[in-house]
DNA sequence: TGCCTGATTGACACTCAGTGCCAGATCGGC
DNA sequence: GCCGATCTGGCACTGAGTGTCAATCAGGCA
């Protein structure tokens, strides 16, 4: 039952990271203490650590969730595909909308330029690397315990590493090129479009 | 002239450094203070931030030079040869030495393990990245300004996510594989050697 | 309506990382 | 032996994150 005790913290926690990152987009975000946040927000201290484990989290709270997302999007893949276009096709699907470009941008620009933000921002790609691996083995056929076996952590963790790159190329352009096109072009440049598809299950007509 | 001053210097830098891996190896990262550190290595608590800017550097101190060496080394890599090959070429210089394998394998499980080792372990990668993507637009004949070219930034970032995909895999098999065989797995994993080289400057003579 | 249970909250105290500041010691050159 | 530059230790401070405890409040039950 979501009855008053979840809708209320879903509000309260909508409601900081409102508060939290108009105050980071502002003065910035290492400038905005935790005391600042909770001040606006009309909560204590403690309460914050209730809701968010770090300040890093309510900017990059959402990225934890879109993971599962492309985990989704990459298990609804057509099962004759072969793995890389299976993933590229499945990170197509992050739309961090909520946010207007401008704002994007911006948020980009900060997590890109605070250490701590970049660096978390890229844990929680890893996690996303944890989710998409086992699917991706599947795809290739690959022993699901044999250690030895990179190949799906080397390709999932690459095409992550390729939207890593595009969104800082976006960012650099100044959000003037699409992402989805920086992407493709980071994508091709790793695994030009004269490759065979890399490792496949078999029995697949060529072509 | 390196007299005195840093010939100490550089005692006590590697004084700090052997005291702190010994306990970090032995009671755990988070486990061990800076005072412990400190009283353990008979400097005081602020001397200590003289030398490392933060615990995790202890640790990582060394990463950040190697990416120096490995710079080098993709520079000193013949002329006519293509980006990723020359590239792939640079990363196996990395010999981080000083340790037996025994403890390096301690030492990666502790990295592994600890998130603030882990974040900051990516960013010092990401250094590297900014290290080696000039040589590698200027192999790939790119506009050094043009910021929507972004097949040099895709190329670096993806053979460095290749050596974390092997390191990963090379402690889960608890060192039995070398290294370098993982590393050559996943990048063959990612761009199978049946690939023509990326994107070349030209006039090479194909072999 | 009144009570009980469980989850939430705020307040206080605490640890630890990291920084700024200042006085004292130490080395190198004169 | 003196002087400037550098290193050092000690102190105080901010800020993140955690543990604890009493007070509060929703919901179920008699």
């Amino acid at each position: 039952m979501s009855s008053l005790w979840s809708r209320t913290r879903n509000a309260v926690y909508g409601e900081i990271t409102r508060t939290a990152m108009e105050l980071f987009l502002t003065r910035g975000f290492d400038a905005t203490t935790i005391d600042d946040i909770a001040a606006a927000a009309g909560i204590s201290r403690r309460s914050f650590f209730r809701y968010f484990g770090t300040k890093e989290d309510v900017v990059l709270g959402d990225l934890i969730a879109s993971g599962d997302l492309i985990r989704q999007a990459l298990e609804a893949r057509p099962a004759g595909e072969d793995a890389w276009t299976a993933l590229c096709g499945a990170l197509h699907s992050v739309k961090d909308s909520a946010y207007d470009d401008e704002t994007m941008l911006k948020i980009f620009r900060m997590v890109h330029e605070t250490p701590s933000l970049r660096a978390r921002s890229i844990e929680k790609h890893l996690q996303w690397q944890a989710l998409l691996t086992p699917e991706v083995r599947r795809r290739l056929g690959a022993d699901p315990a044999d250690p030895w076996d990179v190949r799906a952590d080397a390709l999932v963790a690459t095409v992550i590493t390729c939207l890593d790159v595009a969104g800082e190329a976006w960012t650099r352009a100044g959000g003037q090129v699409p992402l989805e096109d920086l992407f493709d072009a980071a994508v091709d440049a790793v695994r030009p479009a004269s490759c065979e598809p890399a490792a496949e299950i078999s029995t697949g007509d060529p072509g």
